[in-house]
DNA sequence: TAGATTGTTAATCGATTAACAATC
DNA sequence: TAGATTGTTAATCGATTAACAATC
């Protein structure tokens, strides 16, 4: 019987991955305390989010670095690589298949789909850009994992309807714009404007902290 | 006195400014139910995020759209654009530099930075790409709100600790590595392949429940 | 054994949601 | 007035954290 893992812990696991990734092949443990700072979290959580996934540490010694790496790759269904298609070759898009840390990270860019003539045929990391209308087609030779959107805003859910109905399971959408799909498919939204927009509030929130901390000392007597 | 904004909250208000620019000029109200199924979220949540935001929505009617989106703005610390600095005009440097996403939600990227004597003085998007050595100089003549590194992991400290220590409050990270700063700074941190992470996480679940049902359903008696 | 660190409990905190009175 | 929708309460759920017994 496996124990539900939290949506919190999930959201960790890639970042307790990378530290022990960085980590030269001399080091055989790791403490609890080594992956909280290093993932910006409290020890305590780190324990805790590794028994959810069933980490065997060792008291007053640590984890096993080989170990709990295999162990968080299989939690994550990282065992084997996965295959991506992405559609939309613009900007962010050709970024995207050029960008080397996903296939470091075992995910495989396998075709790139785009509906603009001028941007079908040629090639972006040794990849060709095809037409779109090829997509259900292609995919019926050779299934993918999931799909990225990086299309304008107006096209997103069209692409995720036909990345949904040619059966692939994951979606991974920047397009500027919430999809809906089927119940047994997953989406994940990366909005880069929105963090923008996030990141200025709390500027303004620290601002206007700032302004209030200077009032208040400015009426202490001197 | 102002209410404390929940995180949770903030990173929604976003997804709701979205929403009303997305509708017409003839639109005069929206109701917690449109905001809601248009950004994801539960109607009373909407009600209650924007109730911590102060909105006065008006009973059997909804929420004035031009009053709303004006104080989500507000809020959200977007009254006046924001000027960034951007730092690395690799691959994804390029694509954030050239994005138009950002200029139309009123963060102007002012300058670009980067090492490489092979990109330092061409152009990307009309900005001129300047030595990183240029930077401390730079942003004494015209300061900036936030900066954006678009390094490599290892660059990505080194970068962070020259654009606080120019006075920088808020950086957005996209090097897959976490940073420190000083606490009167704010960080963001994006991670493309972590999304793609937590993605596959997802998607080896659904196909694990999948292959129960499965299993479930061959044993009743057909 | 002494020191270190895990694993887990229990308390706390924060976010979500249903439900409905208030009121346009 | 009747219908619609807000604003808020109260219950619930999930995540975080301190603290410490267990144990290597």
């Amino acid at each position: 019987m496996t124990r539900r893992i939290p949506r919190a812990t999930v959201a960790r696991l890639p970042a307790y991955l990378r530290y022990l990734d960085s980590l030269g092949p001399g080091r055989q443990t790791v403490q609890s305390s080594d992956l909280a700072s290093a993932s910006g979290v409290n020890a305590a959580k780190v324990r805790k989010d590794l028994s959810y996934i069933g980490a065997a540490g060792v008291r007053g010694v640590g984890y096993d670095v080989e170990e709990l790496r295999a162990l968080i790759l299989r939690k994550l269904g990282l065992s084997t690589d996965l295959t991506v298609v992405l559609v939309g070759a613009g900007n962010l898009g050709s970024a995207l298949a050029r960008y080397k840390g996903f296939d470091n990270r075992g995910f495989h860019i396998v075709s790139v789909y785009d509906i603009d003539p001028k941007r079908v045929g040629k090639r972006i990391a040794g990849i060709e850009i095809r037409h779109l209308d090829h997509l259900e087609e292609d995919l019926r030779q050779t299934a993918a994992d999931i799909g990225i959107i990086a299309t304008p805003a107006s096209e997103a859910q069209g692409v995720a309807d036909r990345l949904t109905g040619a059966g692939i399971p994951g979606i991974l959408n920047f397009a500027p714009t919430v999809i809906n799909v089927p119940a047994w498919a997953t989406v994940r939204q990366v909005d880069l404007a929105t963090e923008l927009q996030i990141l200025a509030f709390y500027l303004r929130t620290r601002r206007e902290a700032g302004a209030t901390q200077a009032r208040t000392q400015k009426r202490r007597p001197g």
